[in-house]
RNA sequence: CGCGGGGUAGAGCAGUUGGAAGCUCGUCGGGCCCAUAACCCGGAGGUCGCAGGUUCAAGUCCUGUCCCCGCAA
């Protein structure tokens, strides 16, 4: 099929991969456009630009995908599909009824449940036990489109925002091709959502990360590993920001929340509200992230301190 | 040229006004002990990110360069 990919960040990249390697034909990649990033306010180039690159595709960069002429030029490639994943602009209807089969979206969640900007750690966040992907035929509405199909995928004990990106990305990408395949033989269903049981993921910010010793044990381990390794939980220690990439949880020691215990020379432990965290990964500011002993090993910090 | 922290032994850190490179852990050897990841004694291990410069003397001062990280975007 005439595919016209549009998407921005990583997870977008497997997605396009996928359909490359299905032998889908893909016209043009969108993407938007290239800003300011990192340390010296380099421009860097979107991942899914990095990858269209790769494979020689053209690629476009409308600033406003609402704007005049856009339209005009998307229609200039005939596409018989337009597949979105997580390109971070709404598409209007004009657009939408574009191509023969619409268009279609990938999403990290299992719809109608985490619609929106960061469907994947908030599943971690609030210790779902399953998660997926689910193909959809786009709608007007923030991903209420009807859905083609889902793939269940059930989330580790150990899972991290990082981890349950890497294979929803993935999974993201088969079943896209399969959504196609489907789309193509006329054997696609489109099931409505249920729009009332529907929820909503709203963007992660950096201030989310902060964390509130009040709260139970399993609930702030569960926080860390939403945000592992963006935007991260993190504290303060000796008026400086110490990020807790890994924690795990332990019995109550009985002091008030926030309390430090050190058993011994390798180990640091917080009082929470319900419960104590064993922490075991950090990263000081201005410093690498390390092991909880090697951390130990060079930065004093005493049995009683509070956080 | 957005703001800022940092690159010193395998790991994490200290190093004062420039004047013989240290600490903790690990590691190797020995000792103590019923025993030990505990304790004691001893050893190995570093071109102090890289390149220049100032100086009798530079980890320490100056210039340039590479890399890592926090904030902000």
């Amino acid at each position: 099929m005439r595919v016209i990919f549009m998407g921005t960040p990583d997870f977008a990249v497997p997605v396009l991969k996928a359909l490359k390697e299905a032998g889908h034909d893909v016209v043009l990649v969108v993407s938007q456009p290239d800003r300011q990033k990192g340390r010296g306010k380099k421009v860097l180039y979107t991942p899914v630009k990095e990858c269209a690159l790769e494979y020689d595709l053209p690629v476009y960069q409308p600033e406003k995908i609402k704007a005049e002429g856009v339209y005009e030029e998307l229609a200039s490639y005939q596409p018989d599909v337009m597949v979105v994943a997580a390109f971070g602009q709404i598409l209007p209807k004009k657009v939408l009824e574009l191509p023969k089969y619409g268009c279609i979206n990938v999403h990290a969640s299992l719809l109608p449940k985490y619609r929106g900007a960061a469907p994947i750690q908030w599943a971690v966040i609030n210790g779902e036990e399953y998660s997926g992907v689910s193909i959809m035929q786009m709608a007007e509405g923030l991903d209420t489109g009807d859905v083609i199909l889902q793939e269940k995928l059930k989330i580790a004990e150990d899972e991290t925002g990082e981890s349950l990106f890497d294979k929803l990305s993935i999974l993201g990408g088969k079943a896209c091709v399969e959504a196609l395949k489907q789309l193509e033989d006329g054997s696609a269903t489109f099931t409505s959502q249920d729009h009332a049981s529907s929820s909503y993921a709203k963007m992660l910010k950096k201030d989310m990360g902060r964390i509130d010793f009040g709260k139970d044990a399993r609930e702030i381990e569960r926080l860390i590993r939403g945000l592992y390794p963006w935007p991260s939980a993190y504290t303060t220690l000796h008026q400086k920001t110490l990020k807790i990439f890994k924690a795990q949880v332990v019995s109550s020691f009985g002091k008030e929340p926030g309390t430090i215990l050190r058993p011994d020379k390798d180990t640091l432990i917080l009082q929470c509200g319900k419960d104590a965290l064993k922490v075991l990964e950090v990263q000081l500011e201005g410093k690498k992230r390390m092991e909880i002993q090697d951390f130990l090993r060079g930065y004093q910090v005493e049995d009683g301190e509070r956080i």
